[in-house]
DNA sequence: ACCGTAACTGTCCGATCGGTCAGAACTGAC
DNA sequence: GTCAGTTCTGACCGATCGGACAGTTACGGT
């Protein structure tokens, strides 16, 4: 039952946003009671939470790899890795993206923005350069949209694309 | 007043999102009561679509000055369009950013969602290539998200760094 | 058979939402 | 002054939201 409920949040919070999601919709889905949420989840945004985790921990164990990379490999890791990540997480970040502009500081979302932003820091290469830093947003939301919109090309087709573009993005001239 | 209402509509819409923001957060900012909001727009949805309907009209423009133009043109034109247009209406992005997910098909965004798909069209030069049909929505992710967040970057800078980045990502190795 | 615990539900609650409506307040024309 | 019309408002409405709570069912250990 608890799985259930999380595939049906899931499936609905992707479609139509946290905030367009009504606890009465997911249980719905799920086919049990609304009480039943708030018994294994006590909060709507715990859900939420516990749906976002294993992204969140994802993410974590890349920025984990990319601190124990020499920085020369540090770049293209963070690209190859973010990117692999934002494709088997798809439906997290379609949420994310909604999510975003409205709950950027709430605790629900753990420390998953603060780790975007180191990713951003390593896809400049810890630069301060102002090419290299807006670069480096974006391929995150180039990677970020493309992944929660659909776009009618195969996965690894997709993978392959976007990591592709991402270094194109992020090839300084001269650099 | 009218011009007041919508200021803050702008500015909430921008902050929280259309979901996030109430007539009555509206009404408090403006300075006036929820009623007086439904007498100058009949509707909430009505505030959001005369707030995007510039942003939408210069869409429109941008459209109508590519189809005119020789193809070779077309992709860099429609680059440097579409980031001075998104710089330009950087909040009224960053109210669409939040509403694409969940309103994708709402009338009051008008025909956004169409040229959005015109723009990706034009950026991958009409081609049926994966890789630049990829490129073209990481363009429009790119600088939509750039635009929409906080970028410590003079806008001037933002702009040319914009739209080089684009231009390397669509950039095709080999044509 | 009995009981404690976990799983689940129906019902109710206060808050907030977008929107309605009758009328007050202001305005310029005559 | 007064009257018509625009602008604005307080009070109210039904709907919906997230959540609380008491109670019921299912079940495994003894």
């Amino acid at each position: 039952m608890r799985g259930e409920i999380l595939r049906s949040a899931l499936h609905l919070f992707a479609a139509n946003g946290f905030g367009g999601t009504s606890l009465h919709a997911i249980a719905a889905d799920a086919g049990c009671s609304k009480a039943s949420l708030i018994y294994h989840f006590s909060t709507k945004e715990a859900i939420l939470t516990e749906l976002l985790t294993p992204a969140g921990e994802g993410l974590a164990a890349l920025d984990a790899r990319l601190d124990a990379l020499p920085p020369e490999e540090r770049v293209a890791a963070a690209v190859t890795g973010y990117v692999e990540l934002a494709l088997r997480y798809r439906r997290e970040v379609k949420i994310l993206f909604e999510a975003t502009p409205t709950m950027i500081c709430n605790p629900a979302l753990g420390d998953i923005p603060a780790m975007g932003e180191r990713l951003v820091v390593a896809m400049s290469g810890g630069s301060r350069d102002p090419g290299r830093i807006v670069g480096a947003h974006m391929v995150l939301g180039a990677v970020f949209v493309t992944c929660a919109g659909e776009v009618d090309v195969p996965d690894e087709v997709l993978r392959d694309e976007l990591i592709a573009g991402a270094l194109r993005t992020l090839d300084h001239r001269a650099g």
